[in-house]
DNA sequence: GTGACAATCACGCAGCGTCAAAGTTT
DNA sequence: AAAACTTTGACGCTGCGTGATTGTCA
């Protein structure tokens, strides 16, 4: 155990999530801890991956392709790949924005058919849509 | 085939989802076609659950629990289930209100992360976040 | 016979949860 | 040696997509 190195139950408190979801980003090669024996150690490069992971993952992004820009992000990606991403982001807000008015949507239906429901309940002849 | 029943294919363009999901739902019995020999036909009653089916999608609700509430409709639910219902669908809007603000704050992040790339480009000089 | 469309298996996906079995440490 | 913890392996979940294969009908 060397100093700025993070055990695994330490990752998972740091992070928020379960040794299940570690286990799985490792067996898909998203993170590669240093291995002493069966234990885990998670380094500052790990560390620092793991951080850009959970942005992404915020973001909506599939893990497969955040595998893809974390490897763009290690070589300091040059000014095609930076492009490239920022026309990804571009495309990414525009389905953001579609989920979140979808969202909106189904609040705004949701809470109608909840209040008539509600009224037909203390007046049973409330006429239904 | 009689005049109000449809056919497979109409029942797929008529609400949008493909042959596939005709049959899973028949499958977990949300739906249940009458068979002519190998073809389905789809009488109002199919049809109306489907567009219930549909709605309760759209508010985020599992199959399995949109299974329930059909059964509900079907008979014509009393004031005990309505209460339950409406009780869940006030959980609901609470879930639904709290994806859509994480929704807003990631587009907000991204958008953040996107414009700083993008001024990183043309001033490589600019300090990072 | 010959396409064209249908139907039925049956496996695959993301992103982990969950449980049993086996190993390790105290 | 027994209790407590960890690790691994493997199957489960939702809501279908996606072939491969076989059937059916014009």
């Amino acid at each position: 155990m060397s100093e700025d190195e993070l055990s695994f139950k330490d990752m998972c408190a740091q992070f928020d999530v379960t040794p299940r979801t570690l286990r799985y980003y490792e067996y898909i090669e998203l993170l590669k801890p240093r291995k002493d024996g069966r234990a885990r150690w998670y380094g500052p490069r790990e560390v620092a991956r793991m951080k850009l992971i959970l942005r992404g993952r915020r973001f909506g992004f599939p893990l497969e392709e955040i595998r893809q820009w974390l490897e763009i992000y290690g070589q300091e990606g040059n000014d095609a790949q930076m492009r490239a991403w920022i026309a990804r982001a571009d495309e990414q807000m525009v389905e953001l924005r579609r989920q979140r008015d979808e969202l909106d949507q189904a609040l705004i239906d949701l809470k109608k058919l909840r209040d008539e429901t509600a009224a037909s309940l203390k007046n049973p002849d409330t006429p239904q849509g």
